[in-house]
DNA sequence: TATTGATATGAGATCGATCTCACATACGGA
DNA sequence: TCCGTATGTGAGATCGATCTCATATCAATA
């Protein structure tokens, strides 16, 4: 059950030092004589010494490990971020701690002040709220480095990631409108979360830029899940003077869409047209292939890891708001109405 | 820059009392007066101390974090896997640390020395090799808690959560010589890995079971990618005699298949008839939806996680291989050749 | 009254790495 | 020869929580 255990006194005892010039030649900082180094290199690797980062941490007040606090670590988009920041950190020596919120503003905030007791040295937050945020501006405030990934939060002073929500969902309504589009369903989760106002900001926007009025009767709202997601899209093409098409707020609602609308009968583009946000790869499996708005979802992860560790290394400069642009994926989904 | 910081120290301060009687009254052990309980909790509440939990693992040794070495985050199967862990672990107070091995024992090896430097309490790992395997060995000879999922490794001593890889092959391929194949593709990944192993041990079983003699030349090899699998597909189908159906080993080899079947102009099930090892949301989607032998994943997770708990908790019983059957799911992918 | 036990508290040690400070040498120039 | 600086080393403090041990008080028992 014990650890083995061996430390730098059992290195120092090894080389006849003391504890501070075994430290000196490993850290290798301060004065320490050549021969002496060396005796002490290799009795370090004789016994195989590797240094407790517990105690290092202990001393430096963080350990070297970084939070990443997603809504879902399932969904597929933060499961490739996630894989992202751990690369880019282990570059650092740094690990990767995964804690999902499971898109509840409590439990964000009960793990954030659990991982902060526990030293850790930074954060990349995708928070679950856009309003409810003292939790994340006081984390800011007291000067924890933190990064927020996907979803922006206004008042915070930290860097963020995100892509442009609006323009990308209005660049869709505008594509489906051009297609004949004018009763256009959009499926969303909760109102609560930051990329769902904005995607609604731009259903919204592009429809007012075409002088088409909003009817509040064609949004949907579920739970991002893809169970959930089926029952709100059987709900809304239930009705009579169903939408003619249909935008999704993510992959997941996608998925569920597109199970809703089968198990209707409904044939896509036929009867009706679908455009996703966040591409994902069933989109290709599909028949028709499904039409979505990209994220580059490469660049997010590697982005964040790149800023935070910026900030580890004691960057002051003036946080930065990064928005990267998204894109239409044109496949088969969307068709004229009939 | 710096934590803020309310120890233990500053609690005791607060309250008139030593150090040692503020631990006392807070982590409620040994003797201390109702009154000054009260008194130190009441500091603590209105300074809203939070103990170090680094210091704590300094003194225990042990962090109250499990690491969880997948081979890949983004294989759906393990981030359910890293999901169900993390929620019966949260239960209990520990916290999930996630690092890919990425499928390489080099990796694997360094994240484990990292990692147990890190002072982590337990870990539980999907081997990335089912031989070369020492520094695992070694782990477990060091008494360090852990438990294998998904892969079994020989000759370690501990627990271990797999499936019958072997039996849901065999079904699998039973099922396609019941339906009147006799040359049945096998697209495997890296015969490294243990899985890769069993399910091939099947394939040749069942095989041989029927009477079928194992043509070497059907079975083909790629990385456990889409890409990759996408170009071992086509190689597999473009010769003259090529299989009248194929059984893949993964999900991301299922979804190459689909992809690389799919460039090649055949159709599914009408040219060949498919089955894949791990059902995934994918499967569904397509038309026809796909034939898969699943595995129980979810309850592949929380009983890991209840596994290792019990280590932590001291358990000292003989290691418990668990092996949960598959099933296998009908759906549209499989017919009689041609 | 003396003694035992239960209750209550504080001083100080401990975990392991690292840092400060004090104390040695050595070597150069004056 | 003497002093200043560069070099090398060790003793001990530090980080924060917790544990051991010594000590102190009070009550109940012998």
């Amino acid at each position: 059950m014990k650890q083995k255990g061996i430390t730098l006194k059992d290195v120092a005892a090894a080389a006849n030092v003391s504890r501070a010039t075994a430290a000196r030649a490993l850290s290798s900082y301060g004065y320490v004589g050549d021969e002496t180094a060396l005796r002490v290199q290799e009795a370090a690797d004789r016994l195989g010494y590797r240094a407790n980062r517990v105690a290092q941490a202990l001393r430096s007040g963080q350990l070297p490990i970084v939070g990443f606090v997603p809504g879902d670590i399932q969904n597929p988009f933060f499961a490739r971020i996630a894989h992202d920041l751990e690369v880019e950190l282990r570059k650092q020596g740094h690990n990767l701690l995964i804690a999902s919120s499971e898109e509840s503003v409590k439990q964000e905030k009960e793990l954030l002040e659990s991982l902060r007791s526990l030293g850790l040295r930074g954060f990349v937050l995708a928070p679950a709220s856009a309003t409810d945020n003292r939790h994340i501006a006081k984390l800011a405030r007291d000067g924890v480095p933190c990064v927020l990934i996907d979803r922006v939060v206004k008042d915070v002073r930290c860097d963020s990631v995100a892509v442009d929500n609006e323009g990308g969902t209005r660049e869709a309504i505008d594509y489906l409108v051009a297609n004949g589009h004018r009763r256009i369903g959009f499926l969303r989760d909760d109102s609560r979360i930051f990329t769902a106002q904005e995607r609604l900001g731009g259903y919204q926007g592009a429809l007012a830029g075409h002088g088409i009025s909003v009817d509040e009767t064609l949004i949907a709202v579920s739970r991002s899940a893809v169970e959930h997601a089926i029952d709100a899209t059987i709900r809304l093409f239930s009705r009579r003077d169903r939408p003619s098409a249909l935008f999704t707020v993510d992959s997941l609602m996608t998925q569920g869409a597109l199970l809703g609308l089968r198990s209707m009968g409904l044939h896509i583009p036929h009867d009706v047209s679908l455009i996703g946000f966040d591409d994902f790869n069933l989109a290709t499996f599909t028949d028709p292939q499904i039409t979505v708005v990209a994220q580059p979802i490469s660049e997010i992860g590697p982005l964040a890891a790149r800023l935070l560790l910026e900030r580890l290394q004691g960057s002051a400069a003036p946080p930065q708001q990064i928005r990267f642009p998204t894109r239409l994926i044109v496949r088969g989904s969307v068709s004229r109405p009939r």
